[in-house]
DNA sequence: CCTCTAATGTGGACACTGACAACATTTTAA
DNA sequence: TTAAAATGTTGTCAGTGTCCACATTAGAGG
C-alpha cells in the first residue's frame, strides 16, 4: 500500500517540468506560475526553489524542452525529403509547423533576456536544433544547391526567415487564417530565398568565408 | 503660484504614456507595472484605471507609439536611397536597427497576444509602419527591380525576413557581438533574398531594361 | 450665478505572485 | 549508528492587477 504523500516525491524536477508543460500552452508564458507548477504536481508552493534557484531557470528548462521537441518535429518533417533543397524546405516548414502548434512554448523559448544562454541546457538544446538546419545546408552545398564555403551564414539567413514568418504568424500580423495557408506561404518564402542565394556563375559579391 | 498637486492632472493619460514610455526601454515589456508607471505620473495606484481599461491598453498604447517611432525611423533610413532597391534595403536596414536600439520597445509590439489587434490604435500605427514597407516594394516593381503584381507577397516576405533577423539578434541567436555587424548581415540577408525574388518569374525572358 | 451630473482622482481591500527564512522529515554516507 | 546533506513544509513579506466606495472637480443647463 503506498501512501498518498511520501514527503519525498522521488523525482519532483522531472514531475514540476512535466506539470510546467502541460500547463504551458493553455497557460501562456506570462499565465506560468510556479505557485501553479507546484500545485499541479501536489507540493507545496515552495518545494520547487529545491530544483530549480527561481522561476527564470524553470522557464530556461521548459524551454530547453522545446528545443528538444522543436529538433524532432524538424527531422520527422524532413525525413520524407527526396533532394537537398527539399530537405531544407521541409525543415523549414517543420519549424513553423511546430512554432504555430505550440505558439506559447516557442514563445517561452525566444522571447526571454539573452541571460537564458547561462543555462547549459538551454544552449545546448538549442544549438542541437540548429544543427538540424547546418547539416540540411551542408547537404544542399554538397548536392551543388548552394555555393560552398561557411555554411553558417546560409544557415543563419534561413532561420531567420522561418522565424520572422513564424513569429508574425503567431503576432497575428500575417494575412493567413489557417496553419495550411502560413505554410504555404513558407515554402514560396523558403524557396525564393534559395533561388536567391543559388549559387551564381560569377558575382563579384559572392558569399565568403570570413574570420 | 501653482499648487503642487491640483487634483485633476490636466491630461493624465498623455502623462501616463510619457512615464511607460520612458520606462519601457530600462524596465523591459515585463517589468513595466501601472502602479509604477502611476508613481512615475504622480497619481495614485488607480489613476490609470480612468484612462486605460488595463493594463493591456496600456500596453497597446505603448506598443502603438512605437510603431510611430518604427515608421519615422524606417523613413528616416531610406530617405537617403538611390536607386528603388537600394530604399528597399534600407528600409530593412532602418527596421532592424530601431528593434536593436528599442529592443524592450520592439518587444511590446510584437509579443502579444493577437487580441491587441483589437485596439483601433494600434492596428492602425502598425499598418502605417507596413506602407513604409509596400511602398518601397512597389517602388522596385516600378523601376522593373521586382516583378510586376501584388506585392504584398514580397512585402510580407521582406518583413519575415528583417523581423526573423531582428528577433534573433535580440534574443542573443545570432553570432554577432555589434549592432552594425547585424546590420551587415542584414543587407546580406535582404540582398539575396531579393535577388532570389528577382529571378523568379523567367530567366530567359526577363526583360526589363527599356531605354 | 447656481446647481447637478459626469469625469477624474483617492484610499482601501482582495487574491495572487516570487522570494526568503525557519523548521520538519528523510536519505545517505561516514 | 549517527551526523550531515537533501528535500519538503509552513509562515511571512513586499509587490501586483483589479474591484469598490468615496472625494473632488469641471462643465453644461437652468
Amino acid at each position: 500500500m503506498k501512501q498518498p504523500h511520501p514527503y519525498h516525491h522521488g523525482n519532483l524536477k522531472e514531475a514540476l517540468l512535466e506539470a510546467a508543460l502541460q500547463h504551458i500552452d493553455t497557460a501562456g508564458p506570462g499565465g506560468i506560475t510556479l505557485r501553479e507548477v507546484a500545485r499541479r504536481a501536489g507540493v507545496s508552493h515552495n518545494a520547487p526553489y529545491r530544483h530549480f534557484a527561481d522561476k527564470d531557470e524553470l522557464l530556461a528548462a521548459v524551454a530547453a524542452q522545446g528545443f528538444e521537441r522543436l529538433t524532432a518535429a524538424m527531422n520527422a518533417e524532413a525525413a520524407a525529403a527526396g533532394t537537398a533543397a527539399d530537405r531544407l524546405r521541409l525543415t523549414g516548414r517543420g519549424y513553423v509547423g511546430f512554432a504555430l502548434e505550440y505558439r506559447k512554448h516557442f514563445s517561452v523559448m525566444f522571447d526571454r533576456p539573452p541571460s537564458v544562454h547561462s543555462y547549459a541546457e538551454y544552449s545546448a538544446a538549442a544549438k542541437r536544433a540548429f544543427e538540424v538546419l547546418m547539416d540540411a545546408i551542408k547537404a544542399c552545398q554538397d548536392a551543388g544547391e548552394l555555393p560552398a564555403g561557411d555554411p553558417a551564414p546560409f544557415a543563419f539567413t534561413a532561420w531567420s526567415l522561418v522565424h520572422g514568418i513564424a513569429k508574425l504568424a503567431i503576432a497575428g500580423q500575417l494575412p493567413f487564417r489557417t496553419t495550411a495557408d502560413v505554410l504555404v506561404f513558407t515554402d514560396r518564402a523558403t524557396q525564393g530565398l534559395l533561388e536567391g542565394i543559388l549559387k551564381k556563375p560569377a558575382s563579384p559579391r559572392g558569399r565568403r568565408l570570413k574570420s
